[in-house]
DNA sequence: ACCATAATCAAACAAATGTTTGCTATTCGA
DNA sequence: TCGAATAGCAAACATTTGTTTGATTATGGT
């Protein structure tokens, strides 16, 4: 960082700034304005500099730019955007919440194999309860499914249970389905037949 | 969506997926070399009434386009980008591998408090150890921390001892200040003085 | 004093990309 | 059969945005 001019480090500050907020680099004119260069050959020369000492690289494809880090491009890992549903388990609001326009939560397409990450697949809601304590997931948490009608023996699935979603553990026995709460405290669901909305990939917890 | 033609549809589709894998719309041409239609004219004439139809808005700011859900434009969340270091405890491999090119994940904004989120505050490390269990962390998982050099009692941090990063709940005494694992099989650490590297947002579990 | 260099500017240029125009088929109902 | 509506095309146009050019102004070393 020590070889940069002043100029060249509000670029790269503004650069960088941008690509984190946005996602994108900004045009050369929005640094200029950004940093108070009225020519936007001033500004490619200052990018042109920072290119070849290595902090910004051409991007091939686009007409842009990337950052780098020692020399290598920095990989922004590409996102998958996630719809936020709602809630599950324990109160009234369920699925019907999935017409109204949802947050789109973005996340690494790395998180999720390669059958996944289309988008549409994936859905997010809110745990309320602890019955998936002993695992990890705790009231409050983000469960990210992929949407899928059928599962296996362990996975961890959303699954509609008098009209509500929860969370649970999938076992297929000879008579029955159990939904298995992963904490002592609560007790197995058996029924006859079970809706699977999806399978849990990913859980998400926030502290303070 | 039984309101649209069959182009209609593609063309929405090839918007949809753009937006979703590259947080951009693709450009008029593009959608056409896509859909099979080498006039930019009849894309932007299916645009327009996919726009007049509710299903996509113009960016005002942007030469661009956005999603919309039942006429509201869907609100694609802000991206932080957060660099993965690397992993912590357990092993060699620590804050050296700061230096190498990170990858960086895309997770939304609105995970984190106002004054976080600037990007490079942030940091994701994979945990090594059952350590934190009983909070909902575990081998394999990652955190999410904020960089910050002291910590509160109660705290979840990541802490260096004795050249490796660890993470654990922080407590600070009338002696010494320690460093609690959640779990009953590890003993707390007592320490005179301890580097505070960060305190952690946020933990993400993946299953498979 | 003189030259080289760096930083800057305005202006022109070039490429990408959204928009408009004018035309041609095709389909469908009166 | 006629006309309206629809979908499509090529071509031109307009705007945005990266790049190049040529000139000006400091600054520093000889």
């Amino acid at each position: 960082m020590d070889d940069l001019t002043e100029k060249q480090r509000q670029i790269l500050q503004c650069v960088t700034n941008a690509i984190h907020e946005r996602g994108q680099a900004p045009t050369v004119r929005d640094i200029g304005v950004k940093v108070g260069l009225s020519s936007s050959c001033s500004v490619k020369k200052h990018l042109d500099n920072l290119i070849a000492k290595g902090y910004l690289q051409r991007d091939r494809y686009k007409r842009s730019i990337v950052l780098c880090d020692d020399g290598e491009p920095v990989t922004m890992g590409l996102s998958v955007f996630v719809p936020l549903l709602g809630r599950v388990a324990g109160g009234s609001p369920t699925f019907a919440e999935q017409t109204l326009a949802p947050e789109m939560l973005p996340l690494p397409q790395s998180f999720f194999g390669r059958g996944m990450g289309r988008g549409e697949d994936l859905f997010a809601l809110e745990v309320c309860g602890n019955s998936m304590r002993d695992v990890g997931i705790s009231n409050g948490d983000l469960v990210v499914a992929c949407r899928q009608s059928s599962a296996r023996n362990g996975d961890i699935v959303v699954a509609m249970i008098d009209d509500e979603a929860t969370v649970k553990t999938f076992y297929k026995e000879k008579e029955f389905i159990r939904l298995q709460p992963e904490n002592p405290d609560f007790e197995p669901i058996l029924v006859r037949d079970v809706t699977i909305i999806g399978k849990v990939a990913l859980s998400i917890k926030r502290f303070n």
